[in-house]
DNA sequence: CAGCCGTGGTT
DNA sequence: TAACCAAGGCT
């Protein structure tokens, strides 16, 4: 470990070279807890040039953390529409209405206590409460990781959920206690700059000197990280059913995945080979699909099979592929089905997601070839 | 703890 | 293309 001498070394060099060249992003105007939390729940898993744009619509729609907590679930679901981790929307709003109702609209300023709100885990309560609030504690992400584990050449796995727990020691050592905020979001600077996963740049990092890894040559190394199985293969068909009332849609389970969202009605078919060139064995299926309408529905529906290529969505643990089935009939009750129709003009209300946006892109190439 | 939960970009 | 990566959290 080092020094009290190279900690404060370190210190000076790492926001020195902050203050001269740290991004200029939208979440760093202010230190509001609002526009931190919204911001660090947006960049969980994704990447700062995805996030901009719906950060400013998000803020646009919901100014202050009383209008997002009573917004419809339709508007924030819509906020979101493309981000994925759909969850993480919904837990926010159960969080917002934590901060009205419990907290009287005041934020609690410790990570302790941030930990508390529905969303917020180690990393983002570190964040907040650093930022937000100049707690000094580390907020360990996947930069601090790949940043300290050079620093330091520590070979933990970093997947291994325990690991976390060395680096929070590691970082607690070094942190600024004056700007916590500023050294939490100066290492993450660094890590998507000059100390990135793939293409690092170590030569020409201001903390090249404390780069361990760097120095001996092993700056790829680092950090250790197990892999991940690749995604498991799985067969649907597609329903579009289309009324005078609009397209069928299905309120998705609260659980798995795409979970609440609206969707056309997806049936597993796991139990059917598909053939060699790309399709499933159709003739059982739409057999499997009648008696599926007449059950679920409680109407005799006859689909067609929509020839074509299947369309094919990978998702970080699974990939789909699937087939479309088409019916056109009259609308019919729905007092019995999780769902609702609604109208093409319509579409743009409500937050798909990026599989049903493929379907139905499939589906309008495919019936209007057949013409 | 291990498995699950989206999407877009890069190689 | 397949694999990997990107400011993680929940169960």
């Amino acid at each position: 470990m080092w020094d009290d001498a190279k900690i404060k070394d370190f210190q000076e060099t790492l926001l020195t070279w902050y203050d001269s060249e740290k991004r200029d992003l939208p979440w760093r105007r202010n230190h509001e807890p609002y526009h931190i939390w919204v911001s660090e729940i947006m960049l969980q898993q994704t990447q700062v040039n995805t996030v901009i744009p719906y950060y400013e619509r998000f803020m646009d729609w919901f100014p202050t953390v009383e209008s997002f907590a009573s917004a419809p679930e339709e508007r924030i679901l819509k906020a979101w529409e493309g981000l994925g981790y759909y969850s993480r929307v919904r837990n926010m709003q159960k969080a917002a209405k934590q901060v009205v109702q419990d907290y009287a609209g005041q934020w609690p300023q410790t990570a302790n206590e941030l930990q508390n709100l529905v969303g917020i885990g180690p990393y983002t309560a570190g964040a907040i409460a650093s930022i937000a609030f100049n707690e000094a504690v580390p907020a360990v992400d996947g930069n601090a990781f790949r940043v300290f584990s050079r620093l330091f050449e520590i070979e933990d796995d970093i997947v291994k959920p325990q690991t976390r727990v060395i680096f929070e020691h590691v970082i607690q050592q070094v942190i600024s206690k004056e700007r916590p905020g500023d050294f939490n979001q100066a290492i993450m600077d660094l890590g998507s700059s000059y100390m990135t996963a793939k293409n690092p740049d170590p030569e020409h990092s201001p903390v090249k000197r404390f780069n361990q890894a760097y120095l001996d040559g092993k700056e790829l190394e680092f950090p250790v990280k197990s892999k991940k199985p690749r995604p498991v293969e799985m067969a649907y068909a597609a329903l579009v059913i289309e009324t005078d009332k609009g397209f069928l849609f299905e309120k998705r389970s609260s659980k798995g995945m795409l979970a609440n969202l609206l969707a056309f009605p997806l049936l597993r078919v796991d139990d059917l080979k598909e053939k060699p060139d790309d399709e499933l064995l159709t003739d059982e299926l739409v057999i499997k699909l009648d008696q599926w309408s007449q059950e679920n529905l409680n109407q005799p529906l006859v689909f067609s099979p929509l020839e074509g290529q299947m369309v094919k969505h990978t998702f970080t643990h699974q990939k789909w592929l699937i087939d479309l089935f088409v019916v056109k009939t009259k609308a019919f009750d729905l007092s019995y089905f999780p769902g609702e129709f609604i109208l093409e003009k319509d579409f743009d209300q409500i937050a798909v997601p990026k599989v049903q946006q493929k379907i139905w892109d499939r589906y309008l190439s495919l019936s209007s070839n057949k013409f």
